[in-house]
DNA sequence: TATTTGCCTCTTATCGACAAAAACCAACTT
DNA sequence: AAGTTGGTTTTTGTCGATAAGAGGCAAATA
């Protein structure tokens, strides 16, 4: 059956939303609620009743607003609010890095299932969504393989991104004075030149500068091809950041400072400058990459014991 | 429960395969059938079983070829050979051009089940693994949105498509002299000449040829996100030549003479001169293609009943 | 010793069931 | 008339069950 999820989540943050009202306030229509909270009415008007359920709004057509700080903090865990598809994709990458399969391992939909306490169904959706992602492959009737963290894999993906990124840069500069995505550049110009100085302490902070300042040159010309591989950038940056700590402080220092040449070259409109300081980052961002994880061979030969351990998560 | 297509298909290659030898000839092991028919020993063992069971072959350990004939006709009918995921994809495919939905249609996972005769897992499977194509969009908890074939896709399409096909002429064109895909060109090249020789009644056989040439520039430097990407183009270019038969001798014969340009381009191994000839036959095939179909703006408003009809499979 | 075959176990493909959530409808309120 | 609420219908998300298919082991054969 579904899991309730929605509901879950729901309720807490209407239990948010409500902290901050006024006590003896009326509580806004089913329709408003539902909307506010992003589910449909039929979700809100179970919250509305667990509400009441729960004395935090009076009974009857009435529904004000009791506030009883006591029950509001009875949430429910944060575990129960997260839908099943993502907790699936969340195990998936810890598996993925904490078991550290060699390329060419076969990834078993029962097994799996088990692990994570769902049923294969769950797992051969979450498969058959992150094929595209280039690190598993379907043989049919015979289960996944995983692909690896290959050097290849590195490779082809900055190529890629190279590709995009040269191209959705020169659009940028191509932009009318008057865009609102100038002021946006100028706006995390600030947060990053914030940021370096207080690098020392605050350096882990890079990682989401970094999508949002990408996301921002992709956003010049958007195309929904180029869109949806950022999903990928995204992910492995995401699990990248979280599994390898190694320089991390100075790599991220570096990067800010590419960064900043690169809005400089961006400003100056020069469609040479642009690309040299564009690809000059991507260069620099692929190598500290494959430097700062051991990327393997393409054979499913083994490697060192000490060398697998070194990807382990700290 | 499974379906037992891969038993069907391997039953009726078996028997093209029996066909083709003498009578009185000894079967192969187990395994060998097995890998001849692509398929595990279990599955060719059942082959066997049947082709007993159907006089086709002796009973015993001996399994010589009876060879009748007048059996071996009697095959599965093809649509009991294709698995079900292949057919929910053709019938989703005939669906979207026959009915034609708009953009921003609602796409209803259970009607699609009842109209297809399966399960809905069936149908939210393929969906998801449809989904990377950029035609559809997940709404969780209500359903899919078809996007439509809009100008932007096409133009999203063809702009992607040109980034990596230019990449990938550039990459050919740097091959060394005694790569065996040079050999491959030239056999290609003979094969288009040959038939602008006979344009006129065998123009159909372009698109198998457009798919080969374009696969071939791309195998010079492989890399899975655009090999992957190239899984759209076919899907694509696939249906669009059933559906759309206006011009096409025209076309095509167009079509095949850029490719000529394009290759003599490839021979000159002179970069610019690669890159103009690339761009040119790409251009061309975008405007043929955007021209040839009723691509329409992002909105979701209607337009005239005649233009819709212009759509319809002939 | 290397295949081949018989038997057995494990995994994948596909279905149907069912609760949660969305969407719809009609009576009701202001 | 526009919006709100109660009740009903439809659709999605998730589960477990089961036959088809893959793969392994060991006895038999060559």
């Amino acid at each position: 059956m579904k899991t309730d999820t929605v509901f879950k989540r729901a309720y807490n943050d209407a239990l948010g939303f409500i902290a901050g009202l006024p006590e003896g306030e009326i509580l806004p229509s089913e329709n408003a609620l539902g909307r506010r909270l992003g589910v449909s009415r039929t979700t809100a008007r179970k919250v509305v009743l667990a509400l009441v359920a729960h004395g935090v709004i009076s009974q009857g057509s009435e529904r004000k607003i009791l506030r009883r700080p006591d029950v509001i903090e009875e949430r429910f865990p944060e575990s129960e609010t997260v839908p099943m598809s993502a907790q699936v994709e969340r195990q998936f990458m810890d598996w993925l890095l904490r078991d550290d399969p060699r390329p060419g391992t076969t990834i078993n939909e029962r097994e799996l299932a088990r692990r994570f306490g769902v049923a294969t169904t769950g797992i051969r959706e979450f498969l058959n969504r992150f094929q595209r992602f280039g690190l598993i492959d379907k043989r049919p009737n015979a289960g996944w393989v995983f692909r690896g963290f290959t050097t290849s894999f590195a490779l082809e993906l900055f190529e890629v991104r190279e590709m995009y990124e040269v191209r959705s840069a020169i659009a940028f500069a191509a932009l009318p004075e008057n865009s609102p995505l100038w002021r946006d550049v100028e706006a995390l110009r600030r947060e990053h030149e914030e940021l370096l100085g207080h690098v020392a302490e605050r350096y882990r902070e890079f990682s989401d500068l970094d999508s949002r300042f990408h996301l921002l040159i992709n956003s010049a010309a958007p195309n929904r091809f180029i869109d949806s591989f950022y999903d990928l950038i995204t992910l492995i940056f995401h699990y990248h950041y979280k599994w390898n700590k190694r320089d991390e402080r100075q790599r991220n220092e570096v990067a800010i400072k590419e960064h900043l040449t690169y809005m400089d070259a961006l400003r100056s409109r020069n469609r040479g400058i642009i690309e040299l300081a564009c690809r000059a980052h991507l260069t620099s961002a692929r190598e500290s990459f494959m430097r700062s994880t051991q990327f393997r061979g393409e054979t499913a030969a083994g490697r060192p014991k000490a060398e697998r351990a070194a990807k382990q998560i700290p």
